[in-house]
DNA sequence: AATGAATGAGCTTTCATTCAT
DNA sequence: TATGAATGAAAGCTCATTCAT
């Protein structure tokens, strides 16, 4: 085992540094999807994570840095399943549109439990600036990277008219906009739903590159 | 005189209560776009208000429930002016469906003040009942009523293949993200550009009945 | 009608302020029997009389007035039953000592609820001097009228060796001590057999002038 | 040094969380017989116990389970102190009689601050049921003991008109009721009188078994 | 005389943070 | 590295009192 390695190798250390942090950062996911923010305070994470209440002044010093961190974890985790879900789609701009509008809409990222917690700190944002512009990144990765598909696709011909990156706020708002249908209105929305409504958009602004399903 | 001033000033018996009410209110909104929710204190908002400590609880008996009747209060605002901008409209269900667009991104209703506190009730309607489901309602009543509209257009024919509940979820959606990017990214994204962007969502699939601009 | 009476009388003033005053003693009785002495509040005083909140101030001037006059309303309350019940006793001490212990377990005096005040005011009556001296008045006149019963019994003979301070201590003790049977343990303790107790007591100390029954 | 004094003065990690208790427990005994029930604060409680605000609701929760576990520490003390008398006494029943009696009027238990946090709770007792209970449990308890005793002496002989739960009754009664004697009239009441008052109720009850001093 | 909306000091309680162990 | 008792600022809420009506 990994753990029994590590103990030879060290001796002493049972998780590393980084494993405290990671395991601090998913309570945090969970009791801010169970709670909300205003709700959820240091007692709640580290009773959550099995652990006493003085680690996480240990480990991220403030209760602001651990949701810092937590957002900034959650913003990588899903910068690096988009990376992965281009990869593993075909190489033409159309399969990888869809594989981001699939990802969007997988059961890992549109639960329901993430989605609160990304609704979480946008609702935070507009008087936190480190959350802001931690969001505004985010979006824009995915604008721009959207953006870059939709152009590829625009200069095959064909779409004179189409600007990409309209395109990519579009579906970007479209998704997040959808996210909020799985938070609010689980009853009439679901991840299929979801993304037959995504994928329409995109077949039909480019007709001959994406087909609706 | 002096007394008067203070007379003013403090407010003796001055106004009714449905006006306290909503002076407190607005000061509620206010408070929630500069500070955010976790961070809004009673204090905040009736020194906001420019009155007294206790009066909050005198009108709304709870903190918790100044909070529900302002979200109250923001979705009938926002159904208000739903129907009003419809009633302005032409009578076609595309001029009611631009006009609702246009509203969507009007002045008043996309204030990135007003944005930030629907997205703090967001946030926190995971874990409290009453916010979802009056946020629930509002997105409802939206839908149901674009829906109708692009239910009309479908019967005058041509667009067998679109369903209406899927437009209105998606253009709902779309508004909601595009709230965000205002909210996140202002540098980014504008009233002007959220609305081309979503009259192009409705232009392109409803071509003979709304045009993009 | 005595209200319409005075009506005429007076053209104006339903009630006097002698009236309102009583009426706001009466409501507070009822309140701090229900709730307590530290839960009553001047709202629940006021809702109690249907009147409005600031008639207390108007009549009492402050809440600790109020409670003052209330203490010694009770107090007078109880003296006037006292000397009722002396007056229409037979003339001997005896019989005018068995009145009083009647007096004192008698439906209207030994109410559970008027019990509950009188203990709320002996429980603050260590910090509130005013309390403690209307207090340890009643208890005075109570004991001095006894042992002035004791002496005339003493002074016929036969009872060298009972001082007739000690049983008026011992008669006044056993009273309120039974009271509190009465407030805590109401299933054990009846007004009878608080009556027969005390009887009792008076009885084996003045076998010749008091029966037990 | 100034480390090791501060150290003792905070009481960091010194103490067991039973000392912390039965410190805050003392300090709420000071204060409500010092300031009363009603006016006694959890600043006023904490700041006698040297301590900080936050310590009560760390170690009770509550107010409210401070003054119940205060009054069931008062309690257990009182039911140990009698164990302690009879125990420490004759083995006869009249000797144990008396030792009680003593036991009740002894500068520890009849401490006018310890007198009046006992009349604070049955003051407040009537409107809340755990108080009552505690109460109700603890008068009980004595009863029980001391009829216990009065049976012993009737079963003797010579008492076949006395019973023994009646004259339990008296005493419980008279005691309590002296304690109030103490509490509003310490110039007309002192220990050594009520124990006088007492031991002569019992002594002319039960003449061959308990002499009046 | 009577009302009750308004005030604001003061309360209990919460909880991020500290630090001796 | 980890713990959790202790701290105390700050929060929501209560309520006696005031005073324009």
């Amino acid at each position: 085992m990994a753990t029994a390695v590590r103990n030879i190798a060290n001796g002493r250390r049972r998780v590393t540094k980084e494993m405290r942090r990671h395991q601090l950062i998913r309570a945090t996911i969970k009791c801010v999807a169970k709670r909300g923010f205003a709700e959820t305070t240091m007692a709640d994470v580290t009773q959550e994570a099995g652990l006493s209440l003085g680690i996480v002044n240990l480990h991220f010093q403030s209760k602001d840095k651990l949701f810092i961190e937590t957002l900034r974890y959650l913003s990588e985790e899903y910068e690096v399943a988009c990376q992965a879900a281009m990869a593993k789609a075909g190489p033409s701009p159309g399969e990888r549109l869809a594989a981001l509008v699939a990802l969007d809409f997988s059961p890992r990222v549109a639960d329901r439990r993430k989605i609160a917690v990304w609704f979480a700190f946008w609702g935070e944002a507009k008087s936190r600036p480190t959350y802001m512009q931690l969001c505004a990144e985010k979006d824009r990765r995915y604008e721009d990277t959207v953006a870059r598909l939709c152009q590829e696709i625009i200069d095959d011909g064909g779409y004179e008219h189409v600007r990409a990156p309209d395109i990519a706020n579009g579906l970007s708002a479209m998704v997040n906009g959808l996210w909020l249908d799985l938070l609010m209105t689980p009853d009439d929305m679901d991840r299929a739903k979801a993304t037959s409504i995504c994928r329409s958009y995109l077949a039909q602004t480019f007709p001959g590159h994406i087909s609706p399903t």
